[in-house]
DNA sequence: TCCGACTTTGCAATCGTTTGCAGTGCAGCC
DNA sequence: GGCTGCACTGCAAACGATTGCAAAGTCGGA
């Protein structure tokens, strides 16, 4: 009772403090949280979006505030297999992926090897691992929609359909056309690379091919304001000339001038529900993927 | 010779790994990588800040390139000495220190303890710990001269200088004005934390006490795009009215409506030497703290 | 066949904790 | 005084890997 505390002290005064590794092998225990974050390994990405930074900022305040640490950790896109190397290494308990991916399989084999993982981003079907992600079918509509209310009826899609988030942003903006009864002329449908770069020469394609647009949809917000640049550039203005609609809402899209659309993604929930998820999987518990809710936001780049 | 590749296949084949928790208590060695991140705990402020963010990725990706984990805490500003627990409780061999800080003695002590580590920041007297970081001064300057170069008289200084960075900013902003033999208005010096959401009182604050002004000099990007949206909104434009010029030269400052002008920090480089000192810190080298080149970037926010 | 040189195998100790168990000491009770 | 019950102290084993050393085995040459 009162030894404990006299011990404790002493031990405060020559200031001691327990070895976490020694501790963690004796008790076969492990607070430690790998998020990893793929990266393409031609073109050799640096991580630099700001909405996966937004949600590594995120998930780093998720982790903080229920004591776990963080691990981040980049692995090659292509050998995606290696993350499970953090678990089998006992460096990490669990593990949340973060970042575009097209490796279902690879994924797939390591749920199927019971790694204990999460996953940032879209839902697909024969999927044996849980995923986080925002409603990107859904998003995709209601940014269509709304430009289709405004009055556009040539709207250019930017994104990679590649990546399965921005392929079901692509579907959601099939549907909306379909839904008013329209058909969206195919060669409007851009499939550009989350590269900021790419989008000044696609833009620029449109033009010298003479399609006429009204209207743009980038599944990212970098590549909305980019857009936006490129637009000006060619000396169109937005929203008057040309309305745009980006994708996650980054901090900025509120400041930028002029004030982005955009379709947000809730963050810091994302967080959140991505650390609870893999903490409810690592008790053992199933757990199914979860849809977050995606807000049309509207601001003045979209309206006339 | 053929026996270690014999049992190097037959442990492959049972997919064995060693456990690096082991390894790293009987070889004592460790190499992780503590990349600590200091939060003001009154304002429970979220890692947001783009430039912070950049600088993350930049660690991250200079660590993974030599081969180190990263691992991201999170700690209260106000007790900074927990962060040399990471260290001592043998999670990770350094520490690199990232963000706002005015606990120059804390870490003077923990220098004192022997806990290696390195801080981005600015250089301040009698410093017992090595820190990298923009030469802010010089930065300061030169942003403050070229706004006094094109003509503005009364410029309006946005920034926190409780924090070393940003006072540093402010020193150059007095000196530009004095190598020009000018004397700055001390109202337009406008403390303000690095939050966006203060930005648009206090310009409303200068124009309600007629403190008529040409220029703007934050001392973040985000702070600028703050303002400029800030101005906007009361029917001045940039440049036309008001010149203004941030600070960081985050990703979007170029991509900005106008493009802003603004001081960059060579973040891709920050976090390289962030590493490669601390890891000579490691190595038994004595270093010394290191300023990094800033550079003027010029665009279209402050020029008529 | 035996010896020395050299390789292979096996074992024990170590890193810093935790945990269970045996042993010790003390008080209270009959 | 001897017994039981209880708290406390001390010790040893274990976590998984590494490492040095001793023991055992192999091989060639005399």
């Amino acid at each position: 009772p009162e030894t404990r505390a006299r011990v404790a002290e002493l031990a405060r005064s020559l200031n001691y403090s327990i070895n976490v590794g020694a501790q963690n092998l004796r008790l076969k225990q492990n607070n430690t949280v790998a998020v990893i974050v793929p990266y393409e390994p031609d073109t050799r990405q640096h991580l630099s979006d700001p909405f996966f930074l937004s949600l590594i900022g995120s998930l780093a305040d998720a982790l903080t505030e229920r004591g776990h640490d963080m691990l981040l950790t980049r692995v090659d896109a292509g050998r995606l297999d290696q993350a499970a190397q953090v678990f089998h290494t006992g460096r990490a308990m669990g593990i949340v992926l973060v970042g575009q991916w097209h490796h279902h399989d690879q994924l797939n084999e390591m749920a199927v090897r019971g790694v204990p993982f999460v996953v940032w981003g879209a839902q697909l079907p024969q999927q044996l691992y849980a995923t986080v992600g925002g409603d990107n079918l859904a998003g995709g509509r209601l940014a269509t929609a709304h430009l289709l209310a405004q009055g556009a009826r040539r709207i250019v899609f930017l994104g990679d359909p590649e990546l399965p988030e921005a392929a079901l942003r692509l579907q959601g903006y099939l549907q909306a056309h379909a839904d008013a009864g329209l058909k969206p002329d195919p060669r409007l449908q851009r499939p550009v690379p989350f590269v900021p770069a790419r989008v000044a020469p696609e833009l620029d394609d449109l033009r010298r091919q003479q399609l006429g647009f009204d209207a743009v949809f980038a599944a990212s917000d970098l590549l909305a304001m980019a857009a936006i640049s490129a637009l000006r550039q060619q000396g169109l203005s937005v929203p008057e000339d040309v309305l745009v609609v980006g994708y996650d809402d980054i901090a900025l899209a509120a400041h930028f001038i002029p004030p982005l659309s955009t379709v947000s993604q809730p963050i810091a929930e994302a967080g959140r529900v991505l650390v609870e998820m893999l903490l409810a999987q690592l008790a053992g518990e199933r757990v199914g993927s979860r849809l977050l809710d995606t807000e049309l936001v509207i601001r003045r780049s979209s309206q006339r």
